[in-house]
DNA sequence: CATGAATGAGACTTCATTCAT
DNA sequence: AATGAATGAAGTCTCATTCAT
């Protein structure tokens, strides 16, 4: 605006935008390290290599390895519970194949994004830091859960899937989806399982339950 | 039982039948330490501790914490996998039911048991330990998977079942269950769920997969 | 001695310097204590202590103890011999006198310097890194022989010597030199012997071992 | 001498044979590993099990592991160290050769024997046990040197040798044996060195020194 | 006497955190 | 703001010594 603001604009313009990017820059590190090795075993020092700064650098942004992980873990959710949310509250006439759409491309978008590892972090750590149990909660398992269980609730209403429990049907949904998250950054980073094809399974999972809660019960 | 073994035992002075219990309650205080807090984050003071014993008298029975760990891994699987083995190797008529019962049995023990703390483990420390992938993938994923699946075959051979996917199938019909026994390990633990009971699950889920691979295609 | 050095010095900022200064603090430090204890006696901090820094720091210098024990070995030889070799290249003409005048000054500068503990540390040592034979024999041992093997030759090409095994005149020279060495930091630290004046016992053993040599073969 | 004694005896030969043997079967093996590896770094079970006895035993016969190190060092020596003074007693006439012939054979004598080791263990150890050091010097330098002292005097006085300082001498002609033995259990336990043949050595080292003791000063 | 299971002080080494530059 | 040298508490593992059997 004025010359000394265009002045220090112009002095450090890289060094600026760097450091605005900084803090993304170590969460991204710190995810990618905390989800592959584990809290305990991943040592400061490698969250700042990887984020291409000095170990001093990274205390500068978080006090301690633990808020860093708080962060980590509070930072790759928000956005996408809103949007699941926004897609969901759309939805006007039978509920069933717009779960089948919605549900199909926000888990295969989660699955391919280093977000997918949060819930490994998060069962891994939550004993350790019972902070992170509470918000989660809050801020990620109860919006999901109502936010399904509404859905389902919608389609025994209008009559398209038939009564059962509703937060078992939610859990008979989501949990298998999750645990593909989990598996992906466990075992599935170890060795290739050739029977489990995840964008496949995605879609093959949600259609199967939401077969089993259609009418008429069978057997 | 034979009077060979009751001499034995009467004969064994206490030091030796405390050498031999050692290593069942070393892996005992082992994978409930593993399980709570991550294998990093525990010290082998503790577990010693918590198995009644002085730090040194846990390496003269494991020669180091992660000898320890594999050592736990390998413990609380065979047993069980072998046991399932045998109960599915015995049905014949109708699968569903049989399979309805014999899931629903097996899970519900082994959630109960410490044992479900495995797959906790097994997900968080896989990759820090390779070694642990082969022996897990060899040693329980592979026959159970391969056990599911032929029941699974066997309800679409008889008609009891649509075709799908059968890998697919066997993982929606696990995953939750797995999914289930890391819950008790990690949110679970910190927090009361009311909308997640997990016996209730457990059938509801079986139930609700066996419903969805049912004849006819619904929907 | 140059400007450029002189600037650099300067400019060089504490830690810098201080940074520069540690290895050969350390291994003053580890060179003392592991003659005077031995290696194994010698705790790690105490070795830092002695070199006025922390634990961790050593640990930042040599990434373990035996390393810290090779880099002692290595350190305290290359200098000396090399400074022998250039002495007795340049003789010429009898080589007993030179012999006499440039040995006794050699040994004598040696046995007054901490160096004179390598021979104990080897000694020592030597059987539980076997590195470190290899090391010595070929810095040390095959570059002194040689060169004290030629010497004796000449003189006794040119008449000086008579002909004697090479090999054990120059241990029958060279060896108890080393023993006043060891004899310096073990028996002769703990009990004063006024039998053995080491400066006297270096020019007297040279003395009777070239006397020994020279012409004729008495007896 | 009574029945019981009898009865004692006859009961148990074997063990009690054993039994007296252990003292001295200890000895042996802590000897071999303390030379080999330093006192600091043998451990207590290895000299049990080189012994052929339960660590336990070696508790019952030495209280702990520094009592051991002086029995040791006090064992291998006291009869070496007599031998030799009856064997220069009995000299009368020309002492040279007889100086000769004698040390020869008792150096050579000792270079094959374990007890060459004891000089390594002295070495290493004098330091962190002050008391082996007014030991050592009491029951094993001083007589020695003594010793070698009179009969060089003797040569003196008889006009075989010229007059030099007896002390540094002696060191001359006794410390490079020493130092051979040192050698054979460091270096020369490594790696073989053609150019040190140690019977050729002896032999040789002696008549050196002796040769340049005689008449009349050479160069 | 002999054993060997058990102990726990103490060693080496790591790493989260600080702070002078 | 950024660095990286330094720290020292804390962890894994060893081993001399004890003692119930």
């Amino acid at each position: 605006m004025n010359s000394s603001a265009a002045i220090a604009d112009s002095d450090t313009p890289l060094r600026r935008r760097r450091k605005q990017a900084r803090p993304q820059e170590l969460l991204d590190a710190a995810l990618a390290l905390f989800v592959e090795k584990g809290f305990a075993a991943t040592r400061a020092d490698e969250v700042a290599l990887r984020a291409g700064v000095s170990k001093g650098t990274l205390y500068l942004y978080y006090p301690s390895k633990e808020e860093l992980l708080k962060a980590v873990i509070a930072h790759f959710l928000s956005a996408r519970i809103a949007q699941a949310e926004a897609a969901l509250a759309e939805v006007s006439g039978p509920v069933a194949p717009a779960l089948r759409a919605m549900l199909s491309a926000w888990w295969m978008a989660l699955y391919d994004s280093p977000a997918s590892g949060v819930f490994k972090l998060v069962i891994t750590e939550v004993r350790n830091f019972p902070e992170i149990a509470e918000f989660y909660l809050r801020q990620v398992v109860d919006p999901a859960h109502a936010l399904l269980g509404r859905a389902l609730q919608m389609g025994m209403a209008s009559g398209e899937f038939r009564r059962v429990n509703i937060d078992d049907a939610v859990h008979s949904l989501v949990l298998p989806l999750i645990m593909l998250c989990l598996h992906r950054h466990s075992l599935g980073a170890c060795a290739a399982d050739s029977r489990l094809e995840p964008m496949r399974f995605i879609a093959g999972h949600i259609n199967l339950v939401l077969d089993g809660l259609a009418q008429p019960a069978p057997n």
